[in-house]
DNA sequence: CGCGATCGCGCC
DNA sequence: AAAGGGCGCGATCGCG
């Protein structure tokens, strides 16, 4: 084989030949370029381009690029005389090369792919999808190598962990300037071709890179959860989460109609029509004075650039005011119908917002390598931060989410995890004794802060220990508290004080993380399973920068530690589920597994065994516990 | 017209 | 710069 050449393959003597040398390696790297109106969608995505690359070696296989290299006209923009638009018209090419065709290619690929072969890519979740649908929705099998995960275990903190980047940074290269993998269609056959090689054989050469590093750094541990995590996000994408189509064409009448009926009273309120949405227009006629049209309201608080805030606390302060009742309401349908039902509907001819329902089901893509804490991110639609099923509209919402017919889903969310990440680092006694006697920990935290009995604890005073628990975790000050606690902030001063007093291995424990972090090169902490978070902040001279990384520091550890716990349950319950039963979605603390209705027993068992079984719970001193539903819908949990 | 910043808000 | 940690997304607005 050619050493890193440009090697394009057009005939099938010269693939099996080359798919022989790759098969008598350890490891590849490979890459796949897709194109048309999908071409973003992993499970949709038809390819055009695979490119490969090992030790010395890289090859690329076009199977259906329409260019060649001969330009015959340029890129044009014309006025469209109707739509009064410019008309985008494309560079038309000479004809392209012969090509195999990919019902020749990927028959010839499949031992390769389905071998024992360490299959890398970046962003491989991608890519594995993506070449399920030419193997019968089956993705190429483990064990898999994801050159964006060990970016971002090496530098979570990096503004994007993209290939483009990371080869510009790691290897000085800067080879896509003209951005042609985001629509390789629009290029000549050359252009592409050696930019397909380019991604494979950067992503073999991070590979070995990063592969080194994360040993040197003790991450190897870390990185191999992460595989194991790769591998069911992949089957998660694949699979997708029912939706009710029906219901939500229903939500999308009512919410509209609800959205013109409030904007009537939001108009009427302010005795003028104006942009509804426009928040320096909403400023004016909250806030100017009556004279202009305003209301001459008193701002609540200030936005970062200094204007007053419009924001849904700032209004409530006014409950008498109707322009700001009507806004609040106004606000309030307008983001459950755009956010969540216009975003997964989409709108007919805005490519800005497309449909993200595909086959009665969304397949979301939960980020592997989305936050700096270790959770994951989710997009496209985000399915993490689905209204709550505690008013009208939430319980619609997440009722859209079901099981499909003869199934049930299972919903399984850990009880205070952070809390009881925290007595587990910090062994609070009080803490501590709370879990082991399954004792509510704001209840435990009331009852120690106002020292009063467990059965003596009203619900003001939970809500205000709730608040303090929160403060700990995140780090707020008494002010945050007070608000919380809708006290002063002299007395939420008080029980922090308190607090500190019957808990004070919780401060000492948040001074020996920031201790410990600080004398590390570059200043981090380690969660449970060893994930890091960098944090250069913590030597910072100034004094506001580095109470911020601390607080960060403190709340990565128990948010990090966290998420190293469920993405381990993940683990066990994709292992554990058999035919027939999949998890469909996980929201930091919450798995959502679907099963046959007649085997949910069966399933409950697994669930709870996979997040609370000896291989979890021997990590912690502190005892687990799960809150468990089988349920119809989603909504029905809680 | 595309892009980034800003504001605002849904979730854990 | 930041005294609540972590996200994604929609609408607006100003810039190039």
């Amino acid at each position: 084989m050619p050493r890193f050449s440009n090697n394009i393959i057009f005939d099938l003597d010269h693939l099996h030949s080359v798919v022989g040398h790759f098969a008598d390696r350890d490891a590849f790297a490979f890459d796949v370029e897709t194109f048309g109106p999908n071409r973003g969608v992993a499970h949709l995505a038809p390819v055009s381009w695979l490119s490969m690359a090992t030790e010395g070696a890289a090859i690329v296989i076009p199977m259906g690029h329409p260019n060649g290299d001969r330009l015959i006209s340029r890129a044009t923009r014309k006025k469209n005389k109707d739509t009064n638009k410019f008309d985008q018209i494309p560079a038309v090419w000479a004809a392209p090369p012969p090509q195999l065709r990919p019902s020749q290619v990927w028959p010839v690929l499949e031992p390769l792919f389905f071998s024992d072969r360490l299959k890398i890519a970046h962003n491989a979740t991608f890519d594995l999808v993506t070449v399920a649908k030419y193997f019968n929705d089956t993705p190429p099998c483990a064990p898999y190598a994801d050159t964006i995960v060990q970016s971002w275990l090496l530098d979570e903190n990096r503004k994007s962990q993209g290939l483009k980047e990371i080869t510009k940074d790691y290897w000085g290269h800067d080879y896509d300037d003209e951005h042609v993998g985001r629509q390789v269609e629009i290029h000549p056959f050359s252009k592409v071709a050696r930019y397909a090689y380019l991604d494979a054989k950067y992503t073999w050469l991070h590979w070995r890179r990063f592969d080194a590093l994360l040993q040197a750094e003790g991450l190897d541990q870390i990185m191999g959860l992460e595989m194991d995590v790769l591998k069911v996000l992949t089957k998660m994408r694949l699979r997708g989460a029912k939706v009710d189509a029906d219901t939500l064409e229903g939500l999308y009448s009512q919410f509209t109609e609800e959205l013109v009926e409030v904007e009537g009273k939001v108009y009427g309120a302010a005795g003028a029509r104006f942009n509804i949405n426009s928040v320096p227009q909403k400023q004016k006629l909250l806030y100017g004075p009556k004279a202009d049209g305003g209301q001459g309201l008193r701002p609540l608080k200030k936005t970062d650039s200094g204007n007053p805030s419009t924001d849904a606390e700032s209004l409530e302060a006014h409950p008498e005011n109707a322009l700001a009742s009507a806004l609040l309401e106004y606000a309030d349908v307008d983001k459950m119908l755009n956010t969540y039902v216009l975003g997964y509907m989409g709108e007919e001819g805005n490519p800005k917002k497309p449909c993200r329902i595909y086959d009665g089901r969304i397949h979301a893509d939960f980020v592997q390598y989305g936050t700096v804490t270790g959770r994951f991110s989710c997009r496209e639609p985000n399915l993490q931060n689905i209204p709550r099923p505690d008013t009208d509209k939430g319980k619609q919402l997440r009722g859209l989410f079901m099981a499909d017919r003869g199934e049930k889903l299972i919903v399984a969310d850990y009880g205070q995890i952070e809390l009881v990440v925290l007595a587990h680092y910090s062994q609070a006694a009080a803490l501590v004794d709370g879990f082991n006697n399954g004792i509510d920990a704001h209840t435990m935290t009331a009852a120690k802060v106002f020292g009063v009995d467990f059965d003596e604890v009203t619900k003001a005073m939970r809500s205000a220990a709730k608040g303090i628990n929160f403060a700990v975790v995140y780090g707020a000050g008494p002010e945050k508290v007070a608000a919380m606690a809708s006290t002063s902030v002299k007395e939420a001063k008080g029980f922090l004080k308190v607090h500190q007093q019957e808990f004070p291995e919780i401060y000492r424990f948040k001074d020996a993380v920031l201790r410990t972090a600080r004398t590390r090169k570059p200043p981090h902490i380690r969660t449970l399973l060893g994930r890091k978070r960098r944090l250069p902040g913590l030597n910072y001279s100034q004094k506001d920068a580095r109470g911020y990384a601390e607080r960060q520091a403190v709340n990565s550890l128990i948010q990090g530690s966290a998420a190293d716990l469920i993405k381990l349950a993940m683990v066990r319950l994709d292992k554990a589920l058999p035919e027939g039963m999949d998890l469909l979605l996980t929201v930091h603390d919450e798995l959502v597994t679907s099963a046959p209705a007649d085997r949910a027993d069966e399933a409950e068992a697994i669930v709870r065994d996979a997040m609370l079984g000896e291989g979890i719970s021997k990590l912690l001193s502190v005892p687990m516990t799960i809150d468990l539903k089988v349920v119809d819908k989603w909504a029905e949990a809680k």
